[in-house]
DNA sequence: TGTACATCAGTGAACGCGCGTTCACTGATGTAC
DNA sequence: TGTACATCAGTGAACGCGCGTTCACTGATGTAC
């Protein structure tokens, strides 16, 4: 068969302009114009425009998931055993496993995120059931571990810091053109998203090992 | 002229529809049916659908900004003359102004919060020109004395926590509905949005409070 | 007080448009005998 | 090697549908004289 490269020219059209606009406001004939393809290809290689969003995230948590797994996989080895991990260090892996996958996939950094952030914010039930099945288990890896160096904290608690954290890094990340816009208006300062992640862990880390009442 | 609730019915429809999916997914037909009025009512009281949009916003962020500027007004009078302000204060007082606001519309908490964060993810470029205009001013008031707190951060830092601080709120209590139903479902508690804040003030202070490197 | 007109809230039906999807079709390549 | 058929990627045009908006209209209330 003859090889061809329309599903990933409809992949990448498709990942840009959600990651602008939303999944509603985008429409097929948008999304084929622009991978110059037609119309009729998104319903041939995809089936429904539900399909063509799930297939654009599974693009993206794929290979995510599998620099995470191999980046704890190394932190766990590294790590002398019985001793409990660093809150930087988890981190710091999440932002490197992340960055390291939009390199391999050509991409921006912003967009991945965005694209999570809209997940989350549109009604997408149907994303959220067809990826925490597939991938859920590199997701529970990941906060189990981090809940072990969080010991001051109860389950309860440790679940809304997860969210805090959560919030700040998705709502951050996918607005970082916006935000770095404000800042090079009023301040002159052009910053790579590489350093507003080193500006997040120590951010993050304090919200994350700080004590539920005024005691301490 | 005759005294009449349909715009009322209509703001009040909107505002829960926009907020549980999204102002695209939202047809007028949708909105018009729930409130019970003409289809044609709207473009007959609001124009057209973005200027609803606004209305809907509008309804919120004045009463909202008017409680704030309250309430920091009481504070600043408090507060002994040249003492720096407190971060736990100044969260407890957004919490506050925002929860009061909400009472006094006969609303539910998230569902602004809701609206807010769509506001930021959905590309609503009008809405950001026509709310920064009215209400900009009550919010450099808070930041500024939020800034003023935090004598440890440079205007840089400051700026990128006062985003980090947006994402955690705006995220976690947008989505309270759902993070509390897991909550319910794994742990079997029942938690109001009120003790939700509660868990922010430290999470946040501690945040915002953070050094920026290892050293302290 | 009575009449003529203006104003306003609301209505019912239709408008044109862009949407996701479908379908019959084409043409290139692979496979069986 | 040659022929007949199957498979597959891709296409052009049309489908029906729901959308935001418009428009001529109604009927109740307010105003001027």
């Amino acid at each position: 068969m003859a090889q061809s490269d329309t599903v990933d020219r409809i992949l990448h059209a498709a990942t840009v302009l959600f990651a602008e606009r939303g999944f509603a406001e985008t429409s097929l004939r948008t999304i084929t114009s622009m991978a110059d393809v037609n119309l009729a290809a998104v319903n041939y290689h995809f089936g429904t425009k539900k399909a063509l969003i799930q297939a654009v995230f599974v693009r993206y948590i794929k290979p995510l998931c599998a620099e995470l797994d191999k980046r704890l996989d190394e932190y766990e080895k590294e790590k002398t055993k019985g001793q409990k991990p660093s809150t930087e260090a988890l981190l710091e892996i999440l932002f490197e496993a992340h960055q390291s996958t939009v390199l391999h996939l050509n991409d921006k950094s912003q967009r991945l995120v965005r694209l999570i952030s809209l997940a989350y914010t549109q009604s997408q039930e149907h994303l959220r059931q067809n990826l925490s099945g597939s991938y859920g288990d590199t997701y529970r890896r990941y906060t189990d571990l981090l809940k072990s160096a969080l010991p001051h904290l109860n389950p309860v608690q440790f679940y809304w810091r997860l969210n805090f954290l959560l919030g700040s890094a998705i709502f951050t990340l996918s607005s970082f053109d916006s935000i770095s816009a404000i800042l090079s208006a009023d301040f002159e300062i052009d910053m790579e998203i590489s350093e507003a992640t080193q500006l997040m862990i120590p951010a993050l880390s304090g919200m994350l090992n700080a004590p539920n009442n005024l005691e301490c």
